[in-house]
DNA sequence: GAAAATAAGGACCGTTGAGTCCACAATAGT
DNA sequence: ACTATTGTGGACTCAACGGTCCTTATTTTC
């Protein structure tokens, strides 16, 4: 087994960089040098691994999906309360604000660019949404358990607040809003959960 | 005065007709073709009118910034009450959800497709959510004398949280989220103000 | 009706886009 | 060492891109 020339470049993190390259410029922005250029690899190497800038960027969807979800598994698991995971979750989105980059999320980006006019791109965009809605499912399931959620509103209802408002949060952020009126609006939006 | 062969085309007409376009299709995404099918003109009258793809998107930001922000301050001006006015405008961005097209908000599209890197379409995006945000800031003051606000909450942040919730919501709709699920998180958005 | 002015049609331009292909390089099995 | 197999570099294709420019058409002013 194993014939031939072995790669020379690492599959993972040369997808990598192409999820970033995405995630900095969108798609249609992206241009097949610059992905050449970031991933480091040539024109034959990209189209024999990857097929077509098309399907490299319906993985780097898959790629940023599953790193996301399993990042906010891993923050929820090693929270204390619900609470303070929400918390951060919102913190962080504008956090984002102080930085010089604002990419915002790849996921929302996305649908905002082309989910509407691309199937495949908008079925791997809904099972990126759907997977990190889950996580924060079990937040909302476990808030309600710790008894710090006072909202009678359902679960999924709670889960879709909190996904509208971040995802407005992202938009707010990469328009260029300021950390300092972002601040009471987490706080505010954290009052109508806990 | 008024020298020369007359124009043979309705230069308003023409630039709606545009910034459909880039609603429905974003910036990179709408070629000069598309733009000469749509608004019906060849291309020199096109550039001898209006610059460049990239004036042209510029005027068509602020065409529909300023149809949005009138249309807003109609529907508040005829509204009975803040609450009745806003639980319309909440209700007009899901509404959309049942509709095939799902355009968005040209304004949060473009926040979200290169606002981060065209400095001149940034300050008209800007400018836009300014104006369309004044209107709902009047509704919030309104909503506050008429005693319907409940919420504690300073005004500016109150209208953050409109904004936020609306750019959420579009981005939900626009990915493909359904009026039934998008209905109850409205009446949440709501009680949580009024 | 001539001249000045503006509009419209469309050929043309250079650049860049994504994608193909072929010659050459490097490895594994025999 | 030879062959089969796979990887890589880069020349190449061809269509589409935004934009320019020249010619022709239509109007007003005098």
């Amino acid at each position: 087994m194993n014939l031939g020339r072995p790669r020379e470049f690492n599959t993972a993190q040369a997808l990598e960089a192409a999820m970033q390259q995405f995630w900095r410029a969108g798609y249609e922005a992206t241009s097949l040098q610059d992905l050449l250029d970031v991933m480091n690899l040539s024109k034959s190497s990209l189209y024999q691994t990857y097929g077509s800038k098309h399907e490299l960027f319906l993985r780097s969807i898959d790629f940023y999906q599953q790193v996301s979800a399993n990042d906010l598994q891993q923050s929820l698991d090693s929270s204390l309360t619900s609470k303070a995971f929400m918390n951060g979750l919102l913190e962080d989105v504008i956090s984002e604000a102080t930085s010089k980059k604002k990419k915002g999320c790849l996921l929302v980006n996305t649908v905002n660019e082309l989910s509407h006019r691309d199937k495949a791109v908008s079925k791997a965009v809904l099972n990126g949404i759907d997977n990190v809605a889950g996580v924060i499912k079990q937040a909302i399931k476990r808030g309600k358990k710790e008894g710090a959620i006072k909202s009678t509103v359902s679960t999924d209802t709670l889960v879709n607040y909190i996904v509208s408002n971040v995802s407005g949060l992202r938009t707010m952020v990469k328009s260029g809003v300021d950390k300092a009126e972002l601040t009471p609006l987490v706080n505010m939006i954290m009052k109508t959960v806990y």
